[in-house]
DNA sequence: ACTTGTCCTGTCATGCCGTCAGCTTACCGA
DNA sequence: TCGGTAAGCTGACGGCATGACAGGACAAGT
């Protein structure tokens, strides 16, 4: 289905080929971990690596270009996410536990993708599409579930009819985001990691259902 | 109180340096709005001022440190944001009123600043303390008041006392930010601007009460 | 060993960075 | 009016990153 691997020119690349190529997707992660973005070049990539600069060129069009690429495949992996929802139940006990597991599960991943994450939401912010389309990719994985869940609860009557699900469900997933992405801001407030998830957690079941979790 | 402006060589700046200075930031800030960070250069913004790259560099050691200069005047004029809050109430009709004047105001603000805004966001997420410092002089002036209502209710039994104050009001205000940077996004998930308002005023409301607001 | 196609790099023109010396301009006191 | 002084600006330059290309190294099959 995807594509062969392809250098810039045109060739198609061979074992030695994805074998460098993917070490300078891997150099280039790291540099954005310990670096600003807009600092990462590509003739360090290209020195952390053990090649050259050139050789960078043959299989990425530019520093963005290989970003893309390494957020693609974390976009791949992300779609994990939709598993943290699939056939949850948001009444009672079961309810909070549900809220508590999505919280967790989706620190941990912003976690651990934050600095490509971090990337990906300024070119989003910024208008490009492709930057635009990865997180979205992203985050529906996580809001279309989450969508369904209110959307059911409405037709229930257990959620007032003026909720728009999409609106209420797209703002509690940016909102995990945002923290996510923020962590280290809570800290300054006083709010330790293991404080804030059941706070998150609380936020996330109010939005859903309405009302407060039983625990 | 603020020490006179001066240049990196440590003149001071007189009437017409103040006015060019001013005029590098105006041109930066338009640049930002219309291209990548990563691709503002010096000699774009110099360029566009009708200067030379010698003379960005007599006032701003870098673009970062320019950035730093706009970022701050927005953050000082960012403390309005306390007035949306300061003396309002969080009960009854009144409750959901205030709600959605700080749901208005907040977007309203970030959406006249999302150029600046995104470049903080960014800087402030990768550990910058200096970005981080105007993050949270921006948002502090909405949380510490989010905060103080929710403790105070909370002393009243009117909020449970597992309830940390200070970590739902952070998290509440990241999802405003977080909302007003990608407010594009949600059009894709077929949500318009106008309903997106009195949802995320819902959310708020919940969150600093624990119930639905009485319309 | 030879051929073939993949893979890498030395090299080069171009353009931005960041600094400095030196020129112009504005202000001020005599 | 006339220097004197400090502010203000820029041309020019070495240094480095970019991005393109052509040619050399390498692996694999014959």
């Amino acid at each position: 289905m995807t594509g062969q691997v392809r250098t810039v020119d045109g060739r198609v690349a061979g074992r030695r080929g994805q074998a460098t190529r993917q070490k300078l997707l891997d150099c280039l992660s790291e540099m954005l971990s310990s670096s600003p973005y807009r600092d990462v070049k590509v003739i360090d990539v290209a020195r952390k690596a053990g090649t050259s600069p050139a050789t960078f060129y043959q299989y990425f069009p530019d520093v963005e270009g290989a970003v893309l690429e390494i957020a693609e495949q974390m976009a791949t992996e992300g779609g994990q996410l939709t598993e943290l929802l699939a056939g949850r139940s948001w009444v009672g006990k079961a309810g909070w536990t549900t809220a508590q597991e999505l919280v967790d599960g989706f620190l941990e991943f912003w976690r651990r993708n934050d600095a490509i994450l971090r990337v990906v939401d300024l070119g989003a912010a910024e208008g490009d599409k492709r930057f635009y389309k990865i997180r979205m990719k992203i985050l529906n994985s996580v809001n279309n579930s989450l969508t369904d869940s209110i959307a059911e609860l409405q037709s229930k009557g257990r959620v007032d009819k003026d909720v728009n699900p999409a609106a209420v469900a797209g703002s509690l997933v940016a909102m995990l985001a945002a923290v996510a992405a923020h962590q280290k801001g809570f800290q300054t407030w006083g709010v330790k990691q293991a404080e804030l998830k059941p706070n998150l957690a609380l936020l996330v079941h109010l939005g859903v259902t309405g009302k407060k979790p039983t625990k």
